[in-house]
DNA sequence: TTCGAACAGGATAATAATTCTCAATATAGT
DNA sequence: ACTATATTGAGAATTATTATCCTGTTCGAA
Protein backbone atom coordinates (compact mmCIF):
# COMPACT_ATOMS: atom_id res chain seq x y z
CA UNK A 1 0.00 0.00 0.00
CA UNK A 2 1.01 3.70 -0.73
CA UNK A 3 1.50 5.54 2.90
CA UNK A 4 1.19 9.12 3.08
CA UNK A 5 4.48 9.96 4.17
CA UNK A 6 5.30 13.54 5.31
CA UNK A 7 7.62 13.77 2.04
CA UNK A 8 5.00 12.72 -0.18
CA UNK A 9 2.05 14.89 1.49
CA UNK A 10 4.87 17.90 1.27
CA UNK A 11 5.47 17.07 -2.49
CA UNK A 12 1.84 17.25 -3.16
CA UNK A 13 0.91 19.92 -1.37
CA UNK A 14 3.29 22.04 -2.59
CA UNK A 15 2.71 20.81 -6.30
CA UNK A 16 -0.81 22.06 -5.67
CA UNK A 17 0.03 25.56 -5.07
CA UNK A 18 1.59 26.59 -8.01
CA UNK A 19 0.38 26.50 -11.68
CA UNK A 20 3.90 26.81 -13.29
CA UNK A 21 4.01 23.20 -14.20
CA UNK A 22 7.44 23.00 -12.11
CA UNK A 23 10.08 20.36 -12.48
CA UNK A 24 11.70 17.76 -9.98
CA UNK A 25 14.20 20.05 -9.50
CA UNK A 26 12.13 23.46 -9.21
CA UNK A 27 9.77 21.09 -6.71
CA UNK A 28 12.72 20.20 -4.77
CA UNK A 29 13.28 23.88 -3.86
CA UNK A 30 9.84 24.19 -3.37
CA UNK A 31 9.79 21.39 -1.03
CA UNK A 32 12.77 21.79 0.88
CA UNK A 33 11.53 24.95 2.26
CA UNK A 34 9.40 23.18 4.78
CA UNK A 35 11.41 19.74 5.12
CA UNK A 36 15.60 20.85 4.52
CA UNK A 37 16.83 17.03 4.77
CA UNK A 38 14.61 15.62 2.09
CA UNK A 39 16.81 13.61 -0.82
CA UNK A 40 16.10 15.26 -4.67
CA UNK A 41 15.99 11.14 -4.95
CA UNK A 42 12.87 11.13 -2.98
CA UNK A 43 11.54 13.68 -5.19
CA UNK A 44 11.91 11.68 -8.12
CA UNK A 45 10.91 8.88 -6.66
CA UNK A 46 7.60 9.91 -5.18
CA UNK A 47 6.59 12.33 -8.49
CA UNK A 48 7.26 9.37 -10.31
CA UNK A 49 4.92 6.69 -7.97
CA UNK A 50 2.50 9.42 -7.81
CA UNK A 51 1.80 9.58 -11.32
CA UNK A 52 2.05 6.38 -11.84
CA UNK A 53 -0.95 6.05 -9.36
CA UNK A 54 -3.00 8.93 -11.58
CA UNK A 55 -2.65 11.38 -7.97
CA UNK A 56 -0.60 13.89 -10.53
CA UNK A 57 -0.19 14.49 -14.04
CA UNK A 58 3.30 13.74 -15.51
CA UNK A 59 3.94 16.11 -18.57
CA UNK A 60 6.77 14.39 -21.28
CA UNK A 61 7.07 17.44 -24.24
CA UNK A 62 9.34 19.70 -25.46
CA UNK A 63 12.52 20.75 -23.48
CA UNK A 64 15.20 18.96 -21.85
CA UNK A 65 12.87 18.06 -17.81
CA UNK A 66 9.65 16.46 -17.02
CA UNK A 67 7.27 18.50 -15.88
CA UNK A 68 4.88 17.87 -13.04
CA UNK A 69 0.79 19.17 -12.85
CA UNK A 70 -1.60 18.54 -9.81
CA UNK A 71 -4.47 19.15 -12.47
CA UNK A 72 -5.03 15.73 -13.55
CA UNK A 73 -8.17 15.94 -16.09
CA UNK A 74 -6.49 15.94 -19.29
CA UNK A 75 -5.97 19.67 -20.49
CA UNK A 76 -3.27 21.34 -23.06
CA UNK A 77 -0.47 23.13 -22.79
CA UNK A 78 1.75 25.77 -23.89
CA UNK A 79 5.17 25.75 -23.70
CA UNK A 80 7.53 29.46 -24.59
CA UNK A 81 10.33 28.22 -26.98
CA UNK A 82 12.71 30.96 -25.48
CA UNK A 83 12.69 30.59 -21.47
CA UNK A 84 10.46 27.02 -21.49
CA UNK A 85 7.94 28.47 -19.64
CA UNK A 86 4.63 26.24 -19.67
CA UNK A 87 1.03 27.44 -19.32
CA UNK A 88 -2.46 25.98 -19.21
CA UNK A 89 -4.09 26.44 -22.89
CA UNK A 90 -8.14 27.04 -22.23
CA UNK A 91 -9.51 24.88 -25.09
CA UNK A 92 -11.78 21.84 -24.67
CA UNK A 93 -10.28 18.40 -25.31
CA UNK A 94 -10.59 16.51 -28.74
CA UNK A 95 -12.15 13.65 -27.37
CA UNK A 96 -13.41 13.20 -30.61
CA UNK A 97 -9.68 13.34 -32.41
CA UNK A 98 -9.31 9.97 -30.17
CA UNK A 99 -11.97 8.10 -31.82
CA UNK A 100 -10.38 9.65 -35.57
CA UNK A 101 -7.24 8.08 -34.13
CA UNK A 102 -8.33 4.93 -33.02
CA UNK A 103 -9.62 4.69 -36.48
CA UNK A 104 -6.92 4.87 -38.49
CA UNK A 105 -4.13 3.04 -36.15
CA UNK A 106 -3.80 -0.68 -34.92
CA UNK A 107 -2.45 0.67 -31.52
CA UNK A 108 -4.50 0.69 -28.66
CA UNK A 109 -5.19 4.38 -27.71
CA UNK A 110 -4.32 5.05 -23.71
CA UNK A 111 -4.59 8.83 -24.30
CA UNK A 112 -3.25 12.48 -25.99
CA UNK A 113 -1.88 14.95 -24.78
CA UNK A 114 -2.14 18.41 -27.81
CA UNK A 115 1.43 21.14 -27.02
CA UNK A 116 1.42 23.97 -28.33
CA UNK A 117 5.06 26.04 -28.96
CA UNK A 118 5.31 29.86 -28.54
CA UNK A 119 6.81 32.78 -27.61
CA UNK A 120 5.88 34.20 -23.78
CA UNK A 121 5.03 37.67 -23.23
CA UNK A 122 7.68 38.05 -20.96
CA UNK A 123 9.75 36.81 -23.95
CA UNK A 124 8.14 38.61 -26.78
CA UNK A 125 8.88 42.12 -24.67
CA UNK A 126 12.47 40.65 -24.01
CA UNK A 127 12.99 40.16 -27.76
CA UNK A 128 11.55 43.53 -29.05
CA UNK A 129 13.77 45.42 -26.36
CA UNK A 130 16.71 43.53 -28.17
CA UNK A 131 15.89 44.14 -31.64
CA UNK A 132 15.21 47.80 -31.01
CA UNK A 133 18.66 47.85 -29.69
CA UNK A 134 20.58 46.44 -32.40
CA UNK B 1 25.55 28.46 -45.72
CA UNK B 2 25.25 25.01 -44.78
CA UNK B 3 27.83 22.81 -46.60
CA UNK B 4 26.40 19.20 -48.08
CA UNK B 5 29.11 17.60 -46.56
CA UNK B 6 28.99 13.58 -47.59
CA UNK B 7 28.28 13.20 -43.40
CA UNK B 8 25.47 15.42 -43.73
CA UNK B 9 24.31 13.45 -46.86
CA UNK B 10 24.47 10.17 -45.31
CA UNK B 11 22.52 11.32 -42.29
CA UNK B 12 19.82 13.03 -44.20
CA UNK B 13 19.48 9.74 -46.69
CA UNK B 14 19.33 7.06 -44.07
CA UNK B 15 16.59 9.05 -42.41
CA UNK B 16 14.42 9.32 -45.68
CA UNK B 17 14.95 5.59 -45.77
CA UNK B 18 13.35 4.47 -43.00
CA UNK B 19 9.82 5.68 -41.13
CA UNK B 20 10.63 4.71 -37.67
CA UNK B 21 11.38 7.87 -36.42
CA UNK B 22 15.28 7.32 -35.13
CA UNK B 23 16.90 8.31 -32.15
CA UNK B 24 20.21 10.01 -33.04
CA UNK B 25 21.70 6.78 -31.63
CA UNK B 26 19.59 4.67 -33.84
CA UNK B 27 20.35 7.04 -36.84
CA UNK B 28 24.48 6.68 -36.18
CA UNK B 29 24.00 3.04 -35.90
CA UNK B 30 22.36 3.11 -39.86
CA UNK B 31 25.00 5.72 -40.93
CA UNK B 32 28.03 3.87 -39.39
CA UNK B 33 27.80 1.06 -41.89
CA UNK B 34 28.51 3.40 -44.78
CA UNK B 35 30.72 5.98 -43.11
CA UNK B 36 32.10 3.38 -40.19
CA UNK B 37 34.72 6.29 -38.57
CA UNK B 38 31.62 9.20 -38.71
CA UNK B 39 31.42 10.11 -34.93
CA UNK B 40 27.99 10.45 -32.72
CA UNK B 41 28.96 13.87 -31.66
CA UNK B 42 28.85 14.42 -35.73
CA UNK B 43 25.55 12.75 -35.56
CA UNK B 44 23.98 14.83 -33.17
CA UNK B 45 25.77 17.85 -34.56
CA UNK B 46 24.05 17.92 -37.71
CA UNK B 47 20.52 16.24 -36.97
CA UNK B 48 20.46 19.98 -34.65
CA UNK B 49 22.11 21.93 -37.83
CA UNK B 50 19.54 20.30 -40.06
CA UNK B 51 16.20 20.66 -37.96
CA UNK B 52 17.21 24.13 -37.30
CA UNK B 53 17.27 25.02 -40.86
CA UNK B 54 14.03 22.87 -41.42
CA UNK B 55 15.59 20.16 -43.59
CA UNK B 56 13.97 17.54 -40.54
CA UNK B 57 11.61 17.30 -37.81
CA UNK B 58 12.97 16.94 -34.53
CA UNK B 59 10.37 15.45 -32.31
CA UNK B 60 10.52 15.96 -28.58
CA UNK B 61 7.82 13.79 -27.09
CA UNK B 62 7.55 11.24 -24.53
CA UNK B 63 10.44 9.17 -23.66
CA UNK B 64 14.10 9.65 -22.93
CA UNK B 65 15.07 10.41 -26.17
CA UNK B 66 14.69 13.17 -29.07
CA UNK B 67 13.50 11.37 -32.72
CA UNK B 68 14.04 12.21 -36.11
CA UNK B 69 11.74 12.46 -38.64
CA UNK B 70 12.85 13.37 -42.41
CA UNK B 71 8.88 14.44 -43.16
CA UNK B 72 8.72 18.04 -42.23
CA UNK B 73 5.38 18.74 -42.64
CA UNK B 74 3.37 19.23 -39.66
CA UNK B 75 1.74 15.29 -38.65
CA UNK B 76 0.77 13.57 -35.54
CA UNK B 77 2.24 10.91 -33.60
CA UNK B 78 1.37 7.86 -31.56
CA UNK B 79 3.83 6.55 -29.01
CA UNK B 80 3.68 2.68 -27.67
CA UNK B 81 3.65 3.47 -23.80
CA UNK B 82 5.71 0.11 -23.17
CA UNK B 83 8.42 -0.32 -25.93
CA UNK B 84 8.84 3.25 -27.01
CA UNK B 85 8.13 2.78 -30.77
CA UNK B 86 6.72 6.12 -32.53
CA UNK B 87 4.36 5.41 -35.83
CA UNK B 88 2.77 8.56 -38.15
CA UNK B 89 -0.91 8.99 -37.42
CA UNK B 90 -2.85 9.30 -40.11
CA UNK B 91 -5.46 12.37 -39.61
CA UNK B 92 -5.80 15.80 -40.68
CA UNK B 93 -4.25 18.26 -38.72
CA UNK B 94 -6.35 21.01 -36.93
CA UNK B 95 -5.32 24.05 -38.45
CA UNK B 96 -8.23 25.58 -36.48
CA UNK B 97 -6.94 24.58 -33.64
CA UNK B 98 -3.92 27.17 -33.53
CA UNK B 99 -6.78 30.40 -34.24
CA UNK B 100 -8.30 28.69 -31.25
CA UNK B 101 -5.64 28.58 -29.11
CA UNK B 102 -4.38 32.28 -30.35
CA UNK B 103 -7.27 33.90 -28.71
CA UNK B 104 -7.25 32.10 -25.25
CA UNK B 105 -3.02 32.88 -25.10
CA UNK B 106 -1.16 36.22 -24.92
CA UNK B 107 1.76 33.78 -26.38
CA UNK B 108 2.92 34.79 -29.76
CA UNK B 109 2.00 30.71 -31.36
CA UNK B 110 4.30 28.93 -33.67
CA UNK B 111 3.12 26.08 -33.98
CA UNK B 112 1.86 22.79 -32.19
CA UNK B 113 1.62 18.91 -32.13
CA UNK B 114 -0.39 16.07 -30.71
CA UNK B 115 1.02 13.01 -29.42
CA UNK B 116 -1.07 10.00 -28.71
CA UNK B 117 -0.31 7.25 -26.46
CA UNK B 118 -0.94 3.94 -26.80
CA UNK B 119 0.27 0.16 -27.05
CA UNK B 120 1.73 -1.03 -30.58
CA UNK B 121 -0.09 -4.16 -31.69
CA UNK B 122 3.44 -6.15 -30.74
CA UNK B 123 3.17 -5.47 -27.39
CA UNK B 124 -0.55 -5.89 -27.37
CA UNK B 125 0.33 -9.21 -28.41
CA UNK B 126 2.96 -9.66 -25.92
CA UNK B 127 1.24 -8.41 -23.13
CA UNK B 128 -1.47 -10.73 -23.52
CA UNK B 129 0.92 -14.08 -24.02
CA UNK B 130 2.29 -12.94 -20.39
CA UNK B 131 -1.15 -12.51 -19.18
CA UNK B 132 -2.43 -15.92 -20.25
CA UNK B 133 1.14 -17.56 -18.90
CA UNK B 134 -0.01 -15.96 -15.26
C1' DT C 1 47.07 28.77 -57.90
C1' DT C 2 47.82 30.05 -53.57
C1' DC C 3 46.67 31.69 -48.99
C1' DG C 4 44.02 32.46 -45.08
C1' DA C 5 39.71 32.40 -42.78
C1' DA C 6 35.86 29.97 -41.79
C1' DC C 7 33.84 25.52 -41.61
C1' DA C 8 33.36 20.94 -40.24
C1' DG C 9 34.79 16.45 -38.47
C1' DG C 10 36.28 13.07 -34.93
C1' DA C 11 37.84 12.07 -30.29
C1' DT C 12 36.99 12.85 -25.96
C1' DA C 13 35.63 15.45 -21.80
C1' DA C 14 31.98 17.62 -19.54
C1' DT C 15 27.29 18.44 -18.26
C1' DA C 16 22.51 17.62 -17.10
C1' DA C 17 18.77 14.91 -15.83
C1' DT C 18 17.37 10.95 -13.99
C1' DT C 19 17.66 6.41 -11.89
C1' DC C 20 19.79 3.03 -8.98
C1' DT C 21 21.85 1.11 -4.70
C1' DC C 22 21.93 0.41 -0.07
C1' DA C 23 22.27 0.98 4.82
C1' DA C 24 19.47 3.34 8.16
C1' DT C 25 14.93 4.62 9.76
C1' DA C 26 10.01 4.76 10.14
C1' DT C 27 5.58 2.58 10.20
C1' DA C 28 1.68 -0.66 10.52
C1' DG C 29 -0.20 -4.57 12.17
C1' DT C 30 0.13 -8.35 15.46
C1' DA D 1 7.37 -4.40 22.09
C1' DC D 2 8.40 -7.22 17.80
C1' DT D 3 8.70 -8.13 13.12
C1' DA D 4 8.07 -7.53 8.38
C1' DT D 5 7.75 -4.20 5.04
C1' DA D 6 7.96 0.33 3.13
C1' DT D 7 10.51 4.38 2.65
C1' DT D 8 14.13 7.57 3.15
C1' DG D 9 18.59 10.19 2.23
C1' DA D 10 23.20 10.04 0.49
C1' DG D 11 25.73 9.19 -2.99
C1' DA D 12 27.13 6.46 -7.06
C1' DA D 13 25.90 5.21 -11.59
C1' DT D 14 23.70 5.71 -15.94
C1' DT D 15 21.96 7.93 -20.01
C1' DA D 16 21.48 11.37 -23.33
C1' DT D 17 23.27 15.29 -25.00
C1' DT D 18 26.46 19.13 -25.58
C1' DA D 19 30.92 21.37 -25.42
C1' DT D 20 35.81 21.50 -26.30
C1' DC D 21 39.77 21.01 -28.86
C1' DC D 22 42.62 20.05 -32.27
C1' DT D 23 43.14 18.70 -37.14
C1' DG D 24 42.03 18.64 -41.72
C1' DT D 25 39.14 20.55 -45.53
C1' DT D 26 36.90 23.88 -48.40
C1' DC D 27 35.73 28.30 -50.27
C1' DG D 28 36.75 32.50 -52.18
C1' DA D 29 39.42 36.56 -52.62
C1' DA D 30 43.80 38.21 -54.16
MN1 LIG E 1 -1.38 21.99 -16.76
MN1 LIG F 1 6.44 11.21 -38.42
ZN1 LIG G 1 9.41 32.75 -22.47
ZN1 LIG H 1 5.25 -1.41 -28.25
Amino acid sequence: MLRLTTQRQVILEELSKVTSHPTANELYDLVRKRLPRIGLGTVYRNLELMADNGMILKIEVGGTQKRFDATTENHYHIRCAECGKVDDLDIPVLNNLVAQAAATTSYQIIGHHVEFTGTCPACQQRLAREQAAQ
